[in-house]
DNA sequence: GTCTCCATGCTACTCAGTTGCAACTGCCAC
DNA sequence: GTGGCAGTTGCAACTGAGTAGCATGGAGAC
């Protein structure tokens, strides 16, 4: 009889470990563990969070922790937010279906004003048209919604 | 003849002190100084920009620059917006013909990915309407606009 | 099994922002 | 005007996220 309860991280390992398999990249004890981490995480995950989850079973250098999760990143399996606390946070990309260049569709953010966590919100932007000053020309929109989630409401 | 231009924040002056005034609060050199400066910032000013203008004629403690930065978020007179270099940035709220209270009308920002200067868009949001997951309620949306702004174009 | 190159761990660093505290000053009462 | 006090400033020390340099180690190619 346990004392305390599997991370939740730990189901997940296989798919991480496919995952980056399929990058065509090296194949790392860090790299699959990180990804495991995001892979269990409905919300926004920052670096500290990460090693915070991995401190049992698979420790990793905080350094590591930060450079895998911009290798994650630049693999386009994961994107990143910076929240109100100057912290990076990080979330799989939603849809991984279409070639990694493509980006992660724009998605917008929910981020609960109470306990602070972040959310994807998996449906795509509505097309919203802003109007530019002369000359400005827009690439993308970042989306952010603030308020109350579900469970602190 | 002299050597350097005035600095552009010195003709604020007198409505900086108006404004802060207008508070109620205590009128302070450093105060004045400090709104002076984002009254002649048309962009998003850092806490070290602030510092810098105000080396030469009206030299401030950093630590009172970032206090002073706060107080006017406080009373309504500037909001900040969180860059990508984690740094924070102010700017005078638009309209403030209204109560403190009221706080600034939404407006979004356009942020240039090539020289990363940061702006308000004065127009109001156009209502965007985004599909939250049940129990989530919405109090505000952040807005911001990726891309190459007039001068980088 | 060996070799090579990339990733990891570790230490030391940068940099924005904060905290504690003593000294100062705006402002009100008199 | 003068005194007193609370709010503000300046200074120094600190925090916490993220980064850089470099020696060691392990993944994958052969
Ligand atoms: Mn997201
Ligand atoms: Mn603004
Ligand atoms: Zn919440
Ligand atoms: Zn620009």
């Amino acid at each position: 009889m346990q004392l305390f309860m599997k991370p939740a991280y730990l189901t997940h390992l296989s798919t991480a470990e496919a995952a980056i398999r399929a990058t065509g990249e090296r194949l790392t004890q860090p790299r699959v563990a990180v990804l495991a981490c995001l892979l269990a995480s409905e919300r926004a995950t920052s670096h500290l969070d990460v090693a915070g989850m991995l401190v049992d079973h698979h420790a990793v250098d905080r350094v590591t922790v930060y450079r895998v999760l911009e290798w994650l990143v630049n693999q386009g399996i994961s994107h990143r937010i910076a929240g109100d606390d100057r912290v990076w946070r990080f979330m799989i990309n939603p849809q991984q279906t279409s070639a990694k260049s493509a980006a992660h569709g724009h998605h917008a953010h929910f981020t609960c004003e109470t306990c602070g966590q972040t959310f994807c919100l998996n449906k795509t932007i509505p097309k919203v048209d802003v109007k530019l000053p002369k000359g400005f020309r827009p690439f993308e929109i970042d989306l952010l919604v603030r308020g109350c989630c579900a469970a602190c409401s």
